[in-house]
DNA sequence: GATGAATGAGCCTTCATTCAT
DNA sequence: TATGAATGAAGGCTCATTCAT
């Protein structure tokens, strides 16, 4: 029944102008949690990681992240989802950006590439650690990963129709579209002075000229973003 | 009572005319064990799997092990070496089968394909784990990496100097190729009815189309081997 | 998220004719506080039951716990007075009803029986974990059990003095009464259909039969009360 | 990856004449480790206890216990066994001694005495620790307890059926028989010069008066045994 | 060589307690 | 006075590794 004086790292507290409240400061919490988990699983490794270390990082106790998740693995499927979500919210929007479907589906692999780019830690750890989820969380991430394939697929088939694109087999153009923005993630360091933006547009360009009617990539014009 | 002492034990002892001496027992039981691990790091992942499992299924104790591995990292630098010196024994002997530098190209991508295709477990490992080996562990498989990778590249320029293909980015066709093949590993799975040999096959004349001076895409023997 | 903002709090606010004031809130806080404590001890045992749970089952904050009690111990220790209070409260009181030294010592045991009954919760929480308590609480506690078990002796001193009693061994008859009671708590439930007043009455009865002078277990008016 | 130099408390090692193998040792181990959670649980309390604890009393580290035990809730239940499989064991032996029902009787409650007398630690544990078991465990424990209460209810039909007892509530005499037995345990400090056989016999012989057709309880012959 | 019992550091997780607001 | 977010010590359990036989 004992309680002894504690003593740690005096951890730089965080300047605390004023402690937001409630729902501001949860989501506060739990992005700083999560910044935190993605940083450390990336670089570490899910299991190499402890939850010291990532309330370290968190500038925050060990205790404190088991209020905002249920557990480790919690903190998995939600950093990966980090990228899971922001393929739903962008791609989306930028699909919405063009009316052509051939544009439309450029701008989507784009979209893709963009959003792996912006987050290709938080993009790797979903490709490493997956297999180590529990059933029900693993059958959730694939959903959402079926689901975002869905909204490639369902441009090339709009640029078939379009008679935009010859009559290809639409599951391995997908599958070679997603592969190019995997790539960009998995080893864009063997490829230097690209950007992704570069190495998208070119991939799509070796990818689609079988597949063109016209026999033509459009030109796109970079300013335009 | 966790533990019960196991049974597997009775796998059929090795005939001995002649009782196996050191290099060759020494080989037997590490492929033994590099086996046993290699089939449990891909199923079950490097952390989640137990020296004990490995152990089990190389049917032997778990300190017998350590005579032939330092340690538990060790194995995993093992089986991921499996792969990569597949690459370095067989992607040679694949091009050395053609004289022409484009056959040459193509035999050396399939030659990537078999490799990854027949032990895709492996090769899992290498992409899951990698980031979780000691630096110098790192070094070196990266080294054997980029040396296999040189093994495409020269084929392409070899192609360029023979005026073969266009005198295009030879990093991107590289990676794009390799990317080609680590697409088979990744998620083979989505494309059902597919084999290793139609899907690189594909995947390359697509990727080639656009390269080739004279626009055809070689007709493949596939009763050739 | 796992503790989601209670609600419980609702609980009827006290009426405010006069702000009830130090000494009056401060015993309303305490019982209800000791209310919960003792449903959450006597259900889950102390050392499951977490601080959390009582401050929601009490309708408060955690942290107003520990304006009202020194910590969990102390809480445990106010538990378990609960019920030796009551006993000195109200054995007493039982006994003064009577003025023959016999029907006192029955009343008594009856009380006993009573208090027990009625906050069987809290007795068994006195009986499971007092091992628990620091060594001063626990001869706190030991005290008012033993002034407690001195209130049936001395009846049965007074019964032997008045010749009611043979001259038996008073200690083990004071003894084997208190048995009789906590038999009652504790294990009631393996005797369907047997209230309190009848398991006592008959338990005394069997007790007393050979302890009797004149060998007769008076008629207890059962309307007395 | 690492693995840091060692350090603990040298715990005089135990005298090692030989490792003696497999089924002894298991066996030897497996008292060993129960024993001193036998000792620890009821000095301290099942909570209290730590692994490291019963580890330290054992002799031995705490990764070995969990090769005898699967978790710290399994060493509870084989605790309350070794009670309850004592009953089991010894009762029926005692009774087994005698021939007619009522000797039988007195021998079977003497006989769960002697039992609680002789493991009153692990006796406390069953009675203090049972509530927070798991509803399985829970059962299985109940389920014996039952069974060791029936040897007694037996007993008591069969002096009905013989007329050596008036045709009572065969219930409640089981239950207060029991109730003596465990009053033994929990209170014995109490009875300053007491022995477990003089309490019960004297128990016995109040109990009995009022139910025995002819009225005597029989002397028992002390040196019987 | 081969075995597997034994070790113990380290990690995830809980929860009593504090304290800024 | 009341709140509940934050803290961090401590405990259960695992598993890589060693070493006596």
């Amino acid at each position: 029944m004992k309680r002894p004086t504690s003593s740690r790292k005096a951890s730089a507290s965080p300047p605390r102008g004023r402690p937001k409240r409630s729902a501001e400061l949860i989501e506060a919490r739990r992005s700083q949690i999560c910044a935190a988990a993605i940083e450390r699983f990336s670089r570490d490794g899910y299991h190499t990681t402890t939850m010291q270390s990532i309330a370290d990082d968190a500038g925050m106790s060990v205790g404190l992240i088991y209020s905002y998740f249920r557990d480790k693995e919690d903190l998995l499927i939600y950093a990966m989802n980090d990228v899971l979500d922001a393929y739903v919210r962008e791609v989306p929007i930028a699909i919405a950006s063009k009316t052509n479907p051939l544009d439309q589906f450029i701008a989507a692999v784009h979209g893709f590439g963009r959003v792996v780019d912006e987050r290709r830690p938080a993009w790797l750890i979903g490709y490493r650690e997956s297999h180590m989820l529990s059933p029900e969380a693993r059958r959730e991430i694939l959903q959402k990963d079926v689901a975002t394939t869905k909204l490639i697929e369902d441009r090339i088939r709009a640029c078939i129709k379009a008679e935009l694109f010859h009559p290809i087999d639409t599951q391995m153009l997908t599958y070679q579209s997603l592969l190019l923005v995997h790539g960009w993630a998995l080893a864009a360091w063997r490829l230097p002075r690209m950007t992704c933006r570069r190495y998208i547009d070119r991939g799509l360009s070796i990818l689609l000229k079988p597949v063109l009617v016209d026999g033509n990539y459009p030109q796109i014009d970079w300013n335009e973003q």
